[in-house]
DNA sequence: TTGTACGCGTTATCAA
DNA sequence: TTGATAACGCGTACAA
């Protein structure tokens, strides 16, 4: 690894110079230097040390993606291809505009602002934070934070302005349109499947639910609600419950893909047709929404752009421009396969 | 951020003795200024500064992790959960060890390489990489390398003992077992699925599977090859034409569980009963074939545990340990499910 | 037991 | 147009 001062003295000159010509600063070079330099450049092949590069700039050009996860979750968070494809996006992105991205999956928030303030990351990526986590990571950093999928409360919003932005989904749309659909091919005993209802995305996946019912006047109920314990020991045990408890239903949507399949699969076990007897809906779109038959209809929502869009907010935030807005917003879209039809007459 | 410096002058110390507390050098201290400076630093959250250790030591702590994927592959490379799981291993054995996992995902190795030496990481996990890529990768940079799913060739381990070691599965018995099953059940017209078959792992795949057919005394011939194009522009196309072509075949095995049930898929749609009509065997065991319908026949292998012990492994290089072993092999695992049966009859 | 001083590789300031 | 030189924060050899 040659370093700046080593080409200085090779060629005879000071560090200064090759500084200059490496940053393009050549109207204070002569065009001679500058070709002498770059081609001694290209033949040992120089890199920047990137070390003391950001010492001396106090910069790191690396983006912090923190997931949060849950402990002894079913799989790895990044199993989930929805995550992964998002991943794919940020990583994407952050190479193209020379960047990294330094990949964090805790669910320990101490742990998480330890690391964060150990490397000195230029901005932070968090995903499906809940809202105090992500204001308490920003209150100690005060660098650029890009949120995805987190719902930032009205009252931090107003303290913080721009300060930290959100790229998200218009969630409680997404499960509306769900209902409204379903309702709209005549069903009425319709579930609500997760493994949390009061907490970011999938409270607010929730109030859709609610709201597409309360509009049809159909009266809600808790006994509407599938709840998932998503943990490694118990999501097989209450799969089989879940789907039990489905007979009394014609409809189930849920709050990921992944969900919605494993449903439909121990349906299928205790010999529950889909969407026969019962129409299910996912969320998100995934590979596997497309890959499992039934096929899903499911809620689509574009990872890989989410992702892509969040990095770019992030280093445009970087390098000091204001975000837009605070909130961005997609929106859902509905698309039908083959796990929903009609309700089966009684 | 506080500096030692600083922490230094406002105990009224040296930067030297604050230095040597944080580092537990206290042989060389007095209890009573071990603890002043203990007290202070948890009082300041002291965090040291990264960039200037890395400077100073000519260390990273940061394991790069480089995948090459192919140009307008079908879905990001991260969408397969076999490959997610895979980087959740190295993501959790590194943060555990007390390094950070730098992603970098390309298909340009000459971009690999600029990256690679830019960040003076400590040390590279390559996945997927073609003999000489990781050979050029290593020759440039020197540092601990370990390969995972990359088949080195002999004369190359020869030259570089065990400076780069590889973890692997035992590819070809993998399918050869598969095949096996599948002679077993009767079935003679088994074609072979991927997107390549003379590189990496899928080379060895398709080796296991002609040692198969050749010992039960079945001769091969090139149209038993299912060829998938997996461009994004090209895949749903090639997949109609290759389920029409498996109409002359009783089973198929494939290189992916991805492949298995797109192809599953394909077949279903033009009327193709699986397992009725074909078997169709995959190869990852990742949450695909579980979750799919019908199940994946497939080989299992620990994308997890891969992940973790490849990890663990390079960190035992970067701290001077020579690696047990320059390879090593797990044993594949056939799992049956749902997706193969015995031939029909004609 | 503690302190001084220098090196790590880069960038930036200011003088020549 | 070019060149010294100081800073960035930390670790450490060596001196006190």
């Amino acid at each position: 690894m040659i370093t700046i001062k080593e080409i200085a003295r090779q060629l005879g000159m000071s560090t200064t110079t090759v500084s200059n010509v490496i940053h393009g600063k050549t109207g204070e070079v002569s065009q001679e230097t500058i070709e002498r330099v770059e081609k001694f450049l290209e033949e040992v092949e120089y890199v920047p040390n990137i070390n003391a590069r950001n010492l001396a700039q106090n910069k790191s050009k690396i983006i912090g993606v923190v997931i949060k996860t849950m402990e002894n979750r079913y799989e790895p968070i990044l199993s989930d291809p929805f995550v992964a494809t998002m991943i794919s996006g940020i990583e994407k992105m952050a190479r193209e505009s020379g960047y990294f991205m330094m990949l964090y999956i805790s669910d320990d928030i101490a742990e998480i602002l330890k690391y964060v303030a150990t490397w000195n990351v230029d901005g932070l990526l968090l995903f499906w934070m809940m809202d105090d986590d992500a204001f308490r990571i920003y209150e100690k950093y005060r660098k650029p934070v890009v949120c995805i999928d987190t719902y930032i409360g009205e009252e931090t919003k107003a303290e913080y302005g721009n300060a930290f932005v959100n790229i998200g989904l218009d969630d409680e749309k997404g499960t509306y349109e769900a209902v409204k659909y379903l309702i709209d091919l005549g069903h009425k005993e319709i579930g609500f499947m997760s493994d949390n209802f009061n907490k970011g995305v999938d409270k607010h996946r929730f109030r859709g639910y609610r709201r597409a019912l309360s509009e049809a006047g159909i009266e809600y109920s808790d006994r509407y609600l599938f709840e998932l314990r998503s943990t490694k020991d118990e999501i097989d045990d209450c799969l089989h419950k879940l789907a039990n408890k489905a007979k009394d239903f014609t409809a189930i949507v849920t709050c990921s893909d992944i969900f919605a399949v494993m449903l439909i699969n121990a349906c299928i076990d205790i010999g529950i047709d889909v969407p026969g007897d019962l129409s299910v809906i996912g969320f998100d779109d995934n590979l596997i929404a497309k890959l499992s038959r039934p096929s899903l209809t499911t809620i689509h929502q574009d990872a890989f752009m989410k992702g892509n869009l969040a990095t770019a907010t992030l280093i445009d935030m970087i390098h000091g421009k204001e975000p837009a807005k605070a909130v961005t917003i997609h929106e859902p879209e509905l698309v039908i396969r083959e796990s929903t039809g009609a309700p089966a007459k009684r």
